[in-house]
DNA sequence: CTGGGGAGGGGGCCC
DNA sequence: TGGGCCCCCTCCCCA
């Protein structure tokens, strides 16, 4: 007995008690459920293509979508709330209207919702996050994020950054930026309603029972995510930012400065993330801002979502700062230490404090000293000041420097290096020679170097 | 175990 | 728009 999908859509399959020559398949009533899902499916877009049963038009700057309010009412949070609030009569058809998203990207959300297939790729991943934020379709927000953090590999940081930083001789980091630069290449992501059905059936079931002409449902081709970032990554987790930061950065940084052999294929990942956070910058929509919030005046004010979580903010500049710490980008490192830091302002405030000992305050007894009677203390690249007393106390005098040792002797103390993917060229910030000397007055000073040839060098 | 200080990270906002 | 400053928070270390 063959059965098929009355739509015509569906591929044929045979019933356990075909006795055809094809092989036999046990089916299961998850399978037929998934099979009459898919089919259901279906059967409502062609509908919606027809316009057909229609009782519910979406307005998206001036271009109409017909749709049903149902499925419409069964995908987003944002139309349950707007139809559950609206007429009970189910005669009236009932209409919506959006400003914050282009048709384009509502066109790609509404195929979404009677396909199961998120056409998603790198330039169009974060309008469509954003107007699944906006319309509270978590799912598909879940998946812009897998997709995202695929393309940016961030999940290496935040999963496996113990494992990663501790890598020694037989590590498997090739293999893992190999895995990097396959999966930003990656640039369309389908996933379908069954996705997790399907998943759960593949827990449960051996995997033969869905080999040869098995109708697979059209499953999510993207990797799914792991546990713990789709985990990390729910709205409203409760998981407040600064608490999902802290001790883990803290402790790859410490492993940062002993691993060397770590550390330079680190700098090949990072300047990786670093490359993808650009495209994304250049791909930000011109609309991600929400007007929710009003002046005392009762104007509205306009401020930009982040579309990885629910903090806005008034400037786009405040937002491409904000979105590093989600990418994890690090453009300005430390090259004293090594150390990596979002922003030049808290590199130099590291380096003042920890490599330059601007502080005029001993250590030891913390009082406040002078240029005179406070004198730097140098251990490793740390340097710190100590007063005379308690130099003297501790024996410290051999450890005392002169503000001039081999680094700076030479051509400057390199502070770091930023690849500027747009015009290729590097930014290099060096300290001059004087600069060392205490409250020269002298700062940072900017270099840019042309060409990327120096970068490996360099490294 | 607890409190204080250092260091780092992020937001708001001014220039 | 970027740089920079100020402020606050969190984490870690240490006494």
């Amino acid at each position: 007995m063959e059965m098929v999908c009355e739509s015509g859509t569906c591929r044929p399959y045979r019933s356990a008690g075909d006795a055809g020559h094809l092989p036999v398949h046990k089916w299961t009533s998850a399978d037929m459920s998934a099979i009459h899902q898919s089919c259901l499916l279906k059967q409502l877009d062609q509908q919606r293509q027809q316009e057909l049963f229609c009782d519910c038009n979406v307005l998206v700057e001036g271009q109409i979508f017909r749709a049903h309010r149902n499925v419409l009412y069964g995908s987003s949070g944002y139309f349950r709330m707007l139809l559950s609030q609206g007429s009970k009569d189910t005669l009236e058809s009932v209409s919506a209207s959006f400003d914050v998203f282009s048709p384009d990207i509502f066109a790609i959300i509404l195929d979404f919702i009677y396909s199961g297939q998120l056409e998603l790729n790198s330039s169009n991943v974060i309008e469509v996050m954003s107007a699944a934020s906006y319309l509270q379709m978590n799912d598909v927000i879940s998946y812009c994020k897998a997709f995202i953090k695929s393309f940016l590999e961030i999940s290496a940081k935040e999963d496996d950054e113990n494992r990663y930083l501790c890598l020694s001789d037989s590590s498997p980091l090739q293999d893992r930026r190999e895995n990097v630069i396959e999966q930003s290449n990656m640039c369309d992501v389908s996933m379908s309603p069954q996705t997790r059905l399907w998943d759960q059936q593949e827990d449960e079931q051996p995997q033969e029972e869905f080999s040869g002409t098995s109708p697979q449902p059209s499953g999510l081709q993207l990797n799914s995510p792991p546990e713990s970032s789709l985990e990390e990554e729910q709205y409203g987790s409760g998981l407040p930012e600064r608490r999902r930061r802290g001790s883990r950065k803290r402790t790859a940084t410490s492993r940062l400065v002993t691993e060397d052999t770590s550390l330079i294929d680190l700098q090949g990942v990072v300047s990786h993330c670093t490359q993808k956070a650009d495209e994304l910058y250049a791909n930000l929509p011109s609309i991600v801002g929400v007007v929710g919030v009003f002046n005392k005046d009762s104007t509205p004010s306009m401020r930009y979502k982040c579309p990885f979580c629910t903090h806005t903010v008034k400037r786009k500049a405040d937002l491409k700062r904000h979105l590093r710490c989600h990418t994890g980008e690090r453009p300005y490192p430390c090259q004293a230490c090594s150390k990596r830091f979002t922003r030049l302002e808290h590199l130099r405030s590291h380096f003042e404090t920890i490599h330059q000992a601007r502080k005029l305050v001993c250590r030891k007894c913390k009082r406040h000293v002078t240029e005179v009677n406070g004198r730097v203390v140098s251990e490793g690249t740390r340097k710190y000041r100590l007063c005379d007393v308690c130099i003297q106390e501790s024996g410290y005098s051999e450890l005392i420097t002169d503000g001039t040792d081999e680094n700076e002797e030479k051509e400057g103390l390199l502070l770091g290096v930023e690849e500027n993917m747009s015009d290729n060229r590097q930014i290099t910030w060096v300290m001059d020679d004087d600069d060392l000397a205490e409250d020269s007055g002298a700062d940072l000073i900017i270099q840019e170097v042309e060409d990327s040839d120096e970068e490996a060098s360099g490294k």
